[in-house]
DNA sequence: CAGGAATATATGCATGACGGCATATATACA
DNA sequence: TGTATATATGCCGTCATGCATATATTCCTG
């Protein structure tokens, strides 16, 4: 189906596998015994991640070792990014409603507080 | 459920409500036009973002303002600037062998101009 | 070449999320 | 006060997705 990036981080599976991950490369047995998921899902979860380009496979001798890839980070920093203006000019936004408390709008109530 | 950071935008019509806000804030039925989903998906929608953060709410007469949070931007960028020196370090192993092949004789300078 | 370990894939099941409809609530305005 | 507009929410059908068991495949080792 192609996921997109965010698609492919909500997984809670897929996430805890990219955060294992990190501290590089590892085989899939080594995988499997530190996040506590079976080989199967595991198994499907990097196939899935290495479809998306998440990660990078070597194979040595009967293992296959799976290593992150950057592209993927990249990409996503580069979304944060074509945000960062936006939420970096809030905080002034911010400072400045500070100074003025209180913005004087129309009359209006007590706003549900949900 | 309370989704996470990646969860939340997973999901297409919140990704396209996420950035149809991002040129400002919006009521509900602006929203619903330029997205294209129903009007009770698109409530749903935001209900979910209020929750998490994402959106926050200003009533205007009947209607009520939809704008963005800055907070998840920031954490999600402090995410990836968490795996940054990662790639980056596989960035500058790439811009290494560029320069084994383009051996010029200028000094070597790999910041990132960031 | 046989045995076995490591990994990959297929299938069935169950859970959960999305979308749309109908309806309820809220607010403005005549 | 009554009506129109705007938004929220309960309900339900549908569909996607993940997990687990079982099976297949690949590849090392003796």
């Amino acid at each position: 189906m192609q996921l997109n990036i965010f698609q492919t981080l909500a997984d809670p599976s897929r996430f805890r596998i990219v955060e294992a991950l990190r501290g590089g490369e590892d085989a899939v047995n080594g995988i499997v015994n530190r996040v506590g998921i079976h080989q199967s899902g595991v198994s499907r979860h990097l196939r899935i991640l290495h479809e998306l380009g998440f990660v990078q496979v070597r194979p040595d001798g009967q293992k296959r070792l799976y290593s992150l890839r950057p592209e993927p980070f990249r990409e996503l920093d580069a979304w944060v990014a074509s945000y960062r203006s936006f939420w970096e000019a809030r905080l002034d936004k911010f400072a400045e409603a500070l100074n003025q408390k209180a913005k004087a709008h129309s009359t209006k109530r007590k706003e549900t507080s949900k």
